[in-house]
DNA sequence: TTAATTGCAAATCGTTTGCTGAAAG
DNA sequence: CTTTCAGCAAACGATTTGCAATTAA
């Protein structure tokens, strides 16, 4: 399997981009941290490698990031946009702490198949889909709120 | 069952709110129209009716709307918010054409279990869920593309 | 060279908010 | 009367964009 590295290298080369020293950092910067994060996170910890890299950047690079497949972005709701690594990583959905936000993948065979046939009961030819479960983490929950 | 009208009163009441004419004509509007909707196409219907309402009011009585229960607002995501009946309606998730954004509304009992067992395999209190699937409707998969 | 890219600041877009005059109870 | 509203326009926050200067190839 090709490095990731090499995954972006290739996809900016087959659109005739340029690998500049911005998105070397950037791409860097995020392959050193799995998880989930905002494009202003990114921003931030970008920041402090090579503070004169500009947001505007981090954006376009973040966007060329998922189009390579590297990334994967998903849409919280109330604008919150997070992003993940996506490259090597297997599909999953998302459960979220409403309370401290802690993040915690999931996947269901069942509910995928169910999915799928929903779509197909209504003629639809189903593309992707957006599943998050809201609920209170065991440690909010203990804890007295 | 309570109408819906007497539903949003006593709601207004129990909080200390007035019915001002713009909330009695913006409800009345909203109640005339199933479907799905975004706050800015309520205005607009609203507009043709009352010109002097303004679209802060909207949005304001879209929030008491939601609140009262009378209206519900799901995230399709990329920043788009739509509304739709709430009172007396079921729950359910929705099945959108990615091409001509027909949306279909969909229940499984199936998933919805599923969902409850995997917030509890991981410790969390469900407390909501959203789950929106994109495709393509027979209609824009049978017209060429 | 010469096209691609950057940083900056200005522009979006949907939604919210502060303020002041105006209705509701 | 006294409180809650409405309208307006300015403020927002995340993201995008135009542009002139800068780099990669």
């Amino acid at each position: 399997m090709k490095s990731a590295r090499q995954v972006f290298i290739e996809f900016l080369g087959d659109n005739g981009m340029s690998l500049t020293h911005q998105r070397r950092v950037i791409v860097e910067s995020f392959l050193e941290n799995e998880g989930h994060f905002t494009a202003e996170q990114l921003y931030s910890r970008v920041s402090k490698q090579a503070p004169d890299i500009g947001q505007a950047t981090v954006y376009r690079t973040l966007k060329l990031l998922v189009e390579s497949g590297l990334a994967d972005a998903f849409d919280l709701g109330e604008g919150v946009t997070l992003y993940e690594h996506h490259y090597g990583h297997a599909h999953h959905d998302h459960l979220v702490c409403a309370q401290c936000g802690r993040k915690v993948e999931i996947v269901d065979e069942t509910i995928e198949r169910r999915q799928a046939a929903l779509a197909e009961e209504n003629g639809f030819t189903l593309t992707r889909h957006r599943m998050v479960l809201f609920g209170i983490c065991p440690a909010c929950s203990g804890a007295a709120a």
